[in-house]
Parts: C-alpha cells; structure tokens; sequence
DNA sequence: GGCCTGTACGACAACGTTGTCAAGGTCTCA
DNA sequence: TGAGACCTTGACAACGTTGTCGTACAGGCC
C-alpha cells in the first residue's frame, strides 16, 4: 500500500521504443516506392493527377512502413494555417450539463477528423486565459468557450489570430462572435408560472452568485413571472449567493424557518436543486412544499415526490456550437436553445 | 424557429481579422528589438548566455507584439520531439465515472502545462483506432486510454511510436504498458459479502456485457463471495447481457417474477444500479429487496432508501494515470485503487 | 603586444510537409 | 510530321522554430 493507499506493482522494464528507427517519413515512403517525395505527398492527400499504378505503389509502400503523416509539419506548411483541431474551454468537465455538451461538441468534430482540446476553468479567469493562449499557441482553428466574467481580451486575441470563436452558455459583452445560449429567462418564467399556475404566491427563489450570466438571467425570468402575475417580489424570499453545494441547504432552512415560509421553491441549477429536494426531504416537506428546478438531472424522476424540471438541451448546444465554430463564417449569430417543462410531481404541488 | 426549433438570430457581418498582418513571428521580435532571431529564440526559453540589457529589450519587442511562439515549428524542431500534449481515450465523458476521470488527468496536466485531447469510444474499436491514429500524427507525448476490446495494434503503434501509453479501467492482454485499475473484483466481494452477512442468500446479479472487462472481474467477485459463504451460484440469478440501460429494468422485472425471486440483488454498474432501484420503486418492493451497487452517484442517498453502492475513486484514478503519463519512465506498473463501501440502507435490509 | 579563455551573439542547416513551377512524355489534329 | 495541349512527375523553396558551430570582442596573463 502507498500513495492514498494505492497498491502498485512494477511489472517489468519499459523497453526502448521496439524498433529504434524513427518514424518514417514521405521521403522514406518515397524511397520505397522509386518515387519523388512530392509524388507521395499527392498520394497521400488524395491530390489529382497521379497514375494508378503509381498510387498503388505508395500505397503499398507507405502501409508497409505504417507512414502517418507528421501534423506539425503539415500545421506549419499549409497555406490556410488549419491544424484541424479545435479548443474547447467549460466551467466543469465534471458537472453533467458541460459534460453533455463536450459528448454534442465531439460527436460534430469526430464526424469531420477534427481533434479536441478540452480543460476546465472553474469560472477562474486566470486559468481562462492560461488556456487560451495555449490553444492560440497550437493554433487551434476554433475555440468553444464557457466565458468567466471580467475579462475577454484573450478570447478577442483569440479571434485576431484567426481562431473562430464561439461562445457557449454565456455570452461576452463587447464581443463580436457566435454565441450558442439556452433560453434562460423565458425557461426561468415559464418553470415560475407553472407554480403560480399552482396557486403559489410565496415563491422562494435559490439561485448562483449573479455575478454569473445565467443566474441573472434565470433571476430575471422569476421577476418577470411574478410581475406578470401582479405578485410584488419579496426579497426576503430570495438567496442568490455563495457556493453552490454547501450553502444551498443552509438558504433552504433559512428560508422554511421564516415566520412565513415559501409555499414553493424555484431553484436556479441541477446542484441547487439537489441539495434543496434533500433538505426539503430532512424536513419531511417533500409533499407539502413545491418545487421546479432548473436543469433536468439524472434519476429526477426516482425521487419521491419525482423532481419537475426546466431541462435544457446541453447536447444540442455542443452539436449548434461545433456547427459553427467548423461551418462557414459569413456572419455572427446568437443561437438560442429553447427548454423543456418536465412535471414529475414536485412541481404540480397545490398551495 | 428553425432547426430543432432554435432561433437563430445574425448579428453582423464577420470582419476579416482586425489586422490583417499575420501572427509575428522570431523574426519579427528580432527586427523590432535589433537582434538576431536566434537571440529571440534564447530569450524566450530562457536559455542562458543572454545580457540583460539584450533580455530586455527582445522581452519588450515581444509583448509589445504580442508574440506566441508556433507550437507546430516547436514540435517539428525539438530534439525530443515533445509537443506539451496528450491524448484521452475514454468509454464516454459524458458519464460520471469517465468525466471525474478526465478531470483529475486534466488537473495534473494543466499544473504542467500540457494539453489535454479528449474523445469517447463508446465502446467502438474502431473509433479507438481512429482516433489513437489522430492522436499519433499529432505526436502526443502520451496517451491515456480506457481500451476497449480486441484489437491493441494501434495501441502498440502508439507506444512504438514513442507515446508514453497508460491504461485506465481496464488492461489490454499482451501489452506491456502502465495501467490504473480499480480492485472490481475485491470492491464486488465485499459488496456481496455485505449483503451476505445481512442474511441473504438469493441474491440476484445484473451486469454488463461478460465482453467487458470490469463486468467479468465484477461477476468474478460475486462468485467468490458466494463461494466463500458456500452458497451454491445459482445461473438462474444472474443476468449479464444486454445495453446498460432499458435491458436492465426488464432483467430486474424479469428476476422478480421468478417463482423464488432474490431477496437481494448486486448491481454491476452505477446506471444499471439507478434502473433497478427504480424498477423496485415501481414494484413497491424497495423497502424488501435489498440492494447493492458498484460505482456511487449524485444522489444515491436522496433516493428512499439511500443506495448502498460500493464507490470507485475516479478522480484519484484520472490524477494516478496522468502522472504516470508525465513521470519518468523507469518501468511498467499496474497501480490497484482500492474501493469504498457505504451504507445508505438499501445493503442493510435483511432477508 | 601576443596569446589564450570565456562570453555574447549571429549564420545556417534541419525538422517534414505543402505550394509553385518547370520538365518530360503522350496524345490530338492540322 | 510538327505544333500545341494535356497529363504525370520531380526539383526546390518555404513555413517558424531549435541545434550546432563559428566569430567578434573583452579581459587576463606572461
């Protein structure tokens, strides 16, 4: 047992690299086949005016010496700078929805030979930035971000280098490039109305720091809902700070200990959600008190009551964003992913 | 409205890139600064025998540029061939185990400056080829795979090629590389053994696919379990084949309708442990029937009653392999990550 | 002053590929 | 049969960088 209790096990000496030659090249390929270097170029990228029987020699030859071509060459000597690789920069490669998101990126690259870099920033723009200039330095074709707030100088050089930029989940201000959203206020508004729809009026709202796009906007669809349904906004129904995971259920029994508690809950994100169905849950509230989450989650509709939720489309965004960021570039565009009202119970809870 | 029902809105014309000059190059900082470009060369990598008077100055002409240095020219140039990258194979980041996986590979990598390429499988040999083959033209220092499968030729490949080559999840027989691997068959034998001691002795499996690796050591642990207790295996209990998720609600449905149904039941995988705890919702059966899963998830104790699963340690995986990936290469190991139980009483209900 | 040593810098080749252009051969048609 | 067009192939430069080697100059010593 070692490092975190680990048991590791030598299992023999690495050996050299088998066959010490280095890996071979168009000139070895072309050496083989009784040909000029340039000829197995064509061959290889498929190019015009090459006689078969020559192409059938390459061939040959180059699938008898396991040739592959070196992309760093290629990278370095094209014309139009394509490297035919893409970055791709989320808040959490952990968190599902980003996960889905990166499967919907990588689903559209594959499809066209298109390698991804992925990393995580965890909404740090340090590490944003970091980031981006080492994709700018491995010139990247496109870049997909999740953007931090503050800063966007380095996404802009980002574009300036030739890299088509697009943005995901939150847009940047001041920004000139293809963004992909989801429809966070109208989503937000219609998750709200369906409470009031319910017979809530004191609808507490758990939501992200605001200093996040998404978390204004989901807080904007929840005052336009009440407004709309001519209920005055009580902020003493409303937390929209600290970490996601730990204070959630804090601000849950904050607000179910006020002298007059919420009828109804409206949380902001998958996590929020979570936390505050179990806190409701350690209260023995889960069927007097409603509930609609933003985001859908995995086994929502195991919990009982099952969770009603706005569910976004994560994986269309990854597949709308990829589109972009490898189609055509005649103009920039806002896309907007419309949501999904799924009633699984908590959400249809009468007042 | 257009395609899937998501709007798309032009917001302006794409500029060509706001300079149009080219991305400068050594020789731009030298000229800027009055020096050779191969003094630029030194400066940038710090390498010693500069004044610092001349240090200065190239410092200067290059941020006053803004000059990065081209990847690919690096690469192509590097004694060692080194490019700062490495290449993710994985089943599919979308799920939770192989996402945590990720992220801890991408912490190690990130804190040493390396890019990570990441791309799921999906159990697909020929998409690991595929891709293995991408990553081999753009020269990853390693590679990181859950492999699938069949055939390692391509894997080999890679190693031949130079790549260090680590394996995570599952070995590949016959390859001589570095592997991370969770104790399947251990973490199963306890889980089985728990349910044991709480006086079962008809307890169900549900697996994977015996094609799968982990799905054979998970089964081998169940055996072993059984056969230390004396219970006789019996086949009619077992169910091994078919997709992860809409054959398990038929298998588990399927056991409970025997004549003498489990009183117990071992789940192979965290998404077919979600189906079954759902599938004895439906059948009211979940306060009797106990229950034990491999792999944890979110939620497993907001569900009633808390999924007792036994946890792998994904993240501690990812960071293993990646540093394995990066170190020096003395010798092949294969490092074992031991597993987890937790209580949540769907493992505590009695026979 | 001549010689040696060490330091600071530059010239140039090379990495493996693509783009340009030219050379040689075959074919067509007057 | 000769001119022109086309087809196939090769020679060579260039991409931006790193590695090797050479050169200029300053300082120390006899």
């Amino acid at each position: 047992m070692g490092f975190w209790g680990v048991t590791t096990t030598v299992m023999g000496t690495l050996s050299a690299p088998s066959t010490a030659s280095r890996r071979p090249t168009l000139r070895d390929v072309a050496a083989r086949a009784g040909v000029s270097f340039k000829t197995v170029s064509r061959v290889v990228n498929g190019e015009p005016g090459v006689s078969p029987g020559v192409v059938a020699r390459v061939r040959e030859a180059a699938d008898a010496l396991g040739y592959r071509p070196n992309a760093a060459a290629t990278a370095l000597r094209r014309a139009d700078g394509r490297t035919a690789t893409i970055g791709v920069l989320l808040e959490d490669a952990g968190n599902p929805f980003f996960a889905a998101l990166l499967r919907g990126i990588e689903e559209v690259a594959r499809s066209r030979g298109i390698a991804v870099f992925a990393s995580s920033t965890d909404l740090d723009p340090g590490r944003e930035r970091d980031m981006t200039r080492a994709y700018i330095a491995r010139q990247v074709d496109a870049l997909i971000a999740a953007p931090t707030e503050g800063d966007f100088a380095h996404l802009a050089q980002a574009a300036d280098e030739g890299a088509r930029v697009v943005l995901v989940d939150r847009p940047a201000t001041g920004l000139d490039v293809d963004v992909v959203l989801t429809d966070n206020r109208a989503g937000s508004r219609r998750g709200v109305e369906h409470l009031i729809a319910h017979g809530h009026r004191r609808i507490g709202f758990v939501g992200r720091d605001p200093s996040i796009y998404t978390s204004r906007e989901r807080f904007a669809g929840y005052v336009e809902a009440l407004d709309a349904a001519g209920i005055p906004l009580d902020m003493a129904l409303v937390r929209r700070e600290g970490a996601t995971r730990s204070s959630a259920a804090d601000h849950i029994d904050n607000l179910m200990s006020l002298a007059e508690p919420p009828t109804a809950l409206f949380t902001g994100q998958d996590l929020i959600t979570m936390t505050a169905a179990g806190a409701l849950q350690r209260r023995r509230l889960q069927d007097r008190v409603a509930i609609v989450g933003f985001d859908d989650f995995e086994l929502a509709d195991l919990l009982q009551p099952g969770v009603t939720v706005i569910a976004q489309d994560p994986h269309a965004i990854g597949r709308l964003a990829a589109e972009r960021a490898l189609g055509e570039a005649a103009s920039t565009t806002t896309s907007v992913v419309p949501t999904r009202l799924i009633e699984r119970g908590s959400g249809e809870i009468r007042a």
